[in-house]
DNA sequence: AAATCCGTTGCGGAAACTCGCAACAGCTCT
DNA sequence: AGAGCTGTTGCGAGTTTCCGCAACGGATTT
C-alpha cells in the first residue's frame, strides 16, 4: 500500500510519517509534498490512493489539490488534517468530496492514537470519519436560526470579495432586492449590530466580514480561493 | 539560566526544547507554557528572563503576552517565534518593545542552525535579531510608496472593526475629512481597484479589508486584538 | 520676506447601502 | 379550494461613503 503526505509543516510531516508507519505496517512505500501543486502531482504520478492532506499550504491549499486529485481518482481516501476547526474548510470539503469516496477530517490537537485510528479507518477501511470536534461546527447549537444556507454563504463570499450589490446579484442570478435581503439575514446571523455596543451604528458590510473571520466562517484561505473563482467567472463574463 | 517556551502546539514545542538545550548548554531549567496568558503567569512566578515566544496562539496571543512581561520586566529577552512573515505582526512588536531590551524574530521554517545561532544571539548575548525574510517586509522595496504610516494603519485597524467614518475621526482625533483622506491613501497603497479587474467598482471598504489580509498587513489575531482595544477606548468614552 | 509645498479641513454632489412597506408567486395544511 | 406561510421583487426615503474642488496654516526653500 502506497499512501502520499501533504504537508508543509516539516515537524508535523516527520510527526505523521511516524504514526502513519506505526498504526498501518502494510504500507510499503511513504510519499511527501510539501505543497497542493506537489500534491497533486505526486498522487498523479504514483498512481496514489490513500493520501493525508493538511489544509493549510501556502502554494495550492488541501482542498484545491483535494479537488483535482479527486476529479481525476474519485476513488481517492483522503484524510484532511488541520490545525483549525474552521466552518471554511468544511464547506470547502463538503463541496468537493464525490459521492462514494472515503474521507476523513481530524485535527492536529488529536491525540496519538486518534489519529492512528483515524489513518486505519479512512485510508484502510475506507470509511468516513470526522472529529466530533469538527462535526460540533456543522450545527451549531441545533438551532438554524444562526446556520448559514447555502445562498447565504455564496452572497458572504462576494461580500468579502468586495464586489458591489449589483454585481453579486448578476453573478449570482438574483434580484438586487434579493441579494439585500440575503444580507440582511447575514447582519443578523453574524450578529452585526449586537455583538459591540448596542448603540454603535457600524459599517455592516466590513463588520460582517470581521465576524466571519473571527467566528472562523471564512479564513484567509478561504479567500484567496473565493477569488480565483471570481477571476475565472470574469473571464469567462465578457 | 532558566528559559521559558511558551508555544501551542506539541511538535513545535518539543523540537525547540531540543534545539535550546543542544544550543545552550548552561540552560538549567526549561520551563513551558501552552498560551500567552499561562506564560505571562509562568515568567513573573519563576522570574524568567529569557522567552521563546510563539505569536499564534488561541488563549492569548505572543505579543499580548510579551507586553504585560515586558510592562513588568523590561530587560526580558523574547525571541518570538513564528509561522508567518506578517507585517501585522512586526508592527505590534515594534509597537512594544521596550527600548533597550533585546528581541528577535525568526521563522518556524528556519533551519535548525538558525534558529540554534538567533537562540544564543538573542537569549544570551542580548542582540537584536531579525530574521532577514522578515526584515524584508519593513521597508516593502524601499518604497515608501506602499508602505503604510501609522496614522494610516490606525485606521485601517479602525476600519477593519467595521467604524464608519464618524467614529473613527472621534477615536484618532482627526476631522472627518482627514479620515477620508486616510481612506483614499489606503486605497490607493492597497491597490484596492487595479488588483482585480480595472472597470470593476467594488466596495472599497470591504475590498480595503481583504486587502490587506490577502497582504499579509492584518492577520486574524491583530483583528482580534484590535477588537479588544476598542472595547476598552469605547469602556472609557461614557 | 516671498514663494512653495504639504497635510488638514469644509462643502457639496453622485453613488451605494440599509431597510420598511407592499405586492406577488409558490408551497403547504386543513 | 381557501387560508396562511415564506421567499422574491420593486419602490422610495434616509444614511453613509467616495471624492473633486478650494481654502487655510505651518514648515521649508530660495
Amino acid at each position: 500500500m502506497k499512501v502520499l503526505l501533504v504537508e508543509d509543516d516539516q515537524f508535523h510531516a516527520s510527526f505523521l510519517q511516524d504514526a502513519l508507519a506505526e498504526a498501518l505496517p502494510d504500507v510499503t512505500e511513504i510519499f511527501h509534498a510539501a505543497d497542493g501543486a506537489a500534491g497533486e502531482e505526486e498522487a498523479r504520478q504514483s498512481g496514489i490512493e490513500a493520501i493525508v492532506m493538511d489544509l493549510q499550504m501556502d502554494r495550492r491549499n488541501g482542498i484545491e489539490a483535494a479537488r483535482t486529485i479527486w476529479a481525476e481518482r474519485p476513488q481517492s481516501r483522503i484524510l484532511f488534517w488541520s490545525n483549525y476547526a474552521d466552518e471554511a474548510y468544511l464547506r470547502g470539503i463538503a463541496a468537493i468530496v464525490p459521492d462514494d469516496s472515503a474521507y476523513g477530517y481530524i485535527l492536529k490537537t488529536a491525540s496519538r492514537d486518534r489519529l492512528k485510528l483515524a489513518l486505519r479507518a479512512v485510508l484502510v477501511e475506507g470509511q468516513i470519519m470526522v472529529d466530533r470536534e469538527i462535526h460540533r461546527l456543522q450545527k451549531r447549537g441545533t438551532a438554524p436560526r444562526t446556520r448559514l444556507d447555502d445562498s447565504e454563504f455564496a452572497v458572504l463570499l462576494d461580500l468579502a470579495l468586495g464586489l458591489q450589490d449589483r454585481l453579486i446579484a448578476e453573478r449570482r442570478g438574483m434580484s438586487l432586492r434579493t441579494v439585500q435581503n440575503r444580507l440582511l439575514s447575514l447582519y443578523e446571523k453574524l450578529e452585526v449590530h449586537s455583538d459591540l455596543d448596542e448603540r454603535l451604528t457600524l459599517n455592516k458590510r466590513v463588520r460582517t466580514l470581521n465576524r466571519a473571520l473571527a467566528t472562523r466562517t471564512l479564513n484567509i484561505e478561504t479567500l484567496d480561493a473565493a477569488q480565483r473563482d471570481l477571476e475565472a467567472w470574469l473571464a469567462g463574463r465578457m
